[in-house]
DNA sequence: GGGCATCGATACCCCGCAGGTATCGATGCG
DNA sequence: CGCATCGATACCTGCGGGGTATCGATGCCC
């Protein structure tokens, strides 16, 4: 199997459509079908299912595209790492490319970042900071070499990783809600707020679930709305520290506690990484026992 | 970068002669070279330094090796899993592949295979038993489905694992040996042995390290040389059942304990692989508390 | 229900490039 | 110094990837 064909059926599977697939690749629909039929033949397997007017994934078809856009990430990330490898021994030390959402860990990055640079040997560290659930996608085809990710909401899957923190979560709220005054609450006061909904976060698709609550993208949209009075929302606690005036929170004791940790590719043998990873370990073993000799 | 650049790659950069390579490959070596050449213009990055008479691999080449073979090989899971899907789809249910080293774990194996047969839905599980260091493989290039590993002999990256069992390591020795009576030992003991050096093991790429000990492939030629008196080797005491009659054991105290898990690429869908971890786990949380209700 | 627009498949053509053979040029060795 | 080895170069050929034109099926709308 070539990875032009996989590019075509990843294509031709996300957009259901030969026309618009062929449009995104750049060239006309015949050789796009052609294509397909080919790797259809050649694997013996029907992956699509069509009609003149609708085109469905079959069984074997969606198989293909999540492994296919997995095999397609990893030769990505074997030429831009190959290429990055080459700019390294060049004396280009190209640093490392670290990712992580907008609006979270702050402190602990800053930290990070200080103790890191301090570090003999450290190189340049790039921060990038991208939307809800693309820093997998970063990581694994090769744009990021680390991550700073969030238990349980993003998936550690596939990769190596430690353990930093663990923290609570809070509810964030508008500063004169009745509930803002209490010491503590639990998920089920949480879940009955019919006048303050949990936001909706759009899933990997980029499309919303259904439900009551406002769509959002980003942190700063939903803060936003929480000030408005449109929303509530469950946080980590080190969320609180940057947050504006008007919004108030309060712990929630059975929400489930959320860990960050730090993640690479399996297999990474860069020195630089692993002195990150080395630093980024010892911070937070030293930030749980303050009273080290 | 097409699959079939990667692949030339991966093989020259393997046998670090273009003949030879090209041999492999079933082609000429003209235009091997020729496409080594067009893959370094593209990249824009020296893969390999070529003289008449030697080939090395570049610091950039080394790591394109690294993750060419990690692409080829989610390429062709991409295309097994695809096959096997429509397969299942076709109703010729393909079953699971489970695959273990041969002569490890074999109770735990029966039992998970008895308990996950008695469940409803079961789907056939087929078993291969493969040599050390295969499983990772076959399991990454979707050859298999699961496979049983233990750690810290068998690297998990990239998979993701529930731990199943843990247990001490014993020593293997003749059983006329003058420390088969003890009652334990301590690695010092072991290391200590120069009359019954630990045997060497297959390197990943088949070569072996150096040392005195004698060269070995699997368990059944371990335990022969270890009868004839020429080795002792440390195992799992889970090991010590099925071990012939003329090998003695005896418990090492402070080896790292040995913990089996069962491992399974990330993001698999199935449910007859998520009905087999289920199973195992249960299995492993019961025997943990013998006396649960 | 018939005309029509949409969309994938088919037919046919062309040229780029993958792969082959012959040969060159460099290099280590006896 | 001649020779064997091995990668690079030169040149040729055929397959197949990609293009345009068109067909055939199907849902839709008046």
């Amino acid at each position: 199997m070539e990875t032009r064909e996989l590019r075509y059926f990843v294509a031709v599977a996300e957009e259901l459509h030969f026309g618009r697939a062929a449009q995104r690749l750049g060239m006309a629909q015949p050789p796009l079908s052609r294509a397909i039929q080919q790797l259809e033949r050649r694997l013996g397997v029907s992956l699509l299912d069509r009609t003149s007017r609708t085109v469905t994934l079959t069984e074997a078809g969606s198989v293909l595209l999540r492994e296919g856009r997995a095999a397609l990430d990893a030769v990505d990330a074997a030429d831009r790492r190959t290429r990055r490898a080459a700019l390294a021994a060049n004396g280009d030390s190209p640093g490392l490319v670290l990712v992580t959402k907008a609006g979270a860990s702050s402190e602990l990055l800053a930290e990070l970042l200080d103790a890191y640079a301090a570090e003999p040997g450290a190189v340049a560290v790039d921060v990038v900071l991208c939307g809800i659930g693309q820093q997998e996608r970063l990581l694994r085809d090769g744009r990021a070499d680390v991550a700073l990710l969030h238990r349980p909401y993003d998936s550690t899957t596939g990769f190596d990783t430690e353990d930093l923190t663990t923290e609570g979560q809070v509810l964030i709220l508008p500063a004169g809600h009745p509930l803002a005054g209490r010491a503590h609450l639990r998920m089920a006061d949480v879940t009955a707020l019919p006048d303050l909904p949990m936001p909706r976060w759009p899933r990997r698709d980029g499309t919303y679930p259904d439900g009551p609550g406002p769509e959002v993208r980003d942190h700063a949209q939903l803060l936003q709305l929480i000030a408005l009075g449109r929303a509530a929302a469950v946080l980590p606690e080190s969320a609180r520290t940057h947050l504006r005036r008007d919004l108030a929170t309060v712990p929630v004791l059975d929400a489930p506690q959320v860990t960050t940790v730090i993640a690479w590719p399996p297999h990474s043998r860069s020195r630089a990484l692993a002195g990150l990873v080395r630093t980024a370990t010892a911070l937070a073993a030293a930030s749980l026992e303050p009273a080290s000799p």
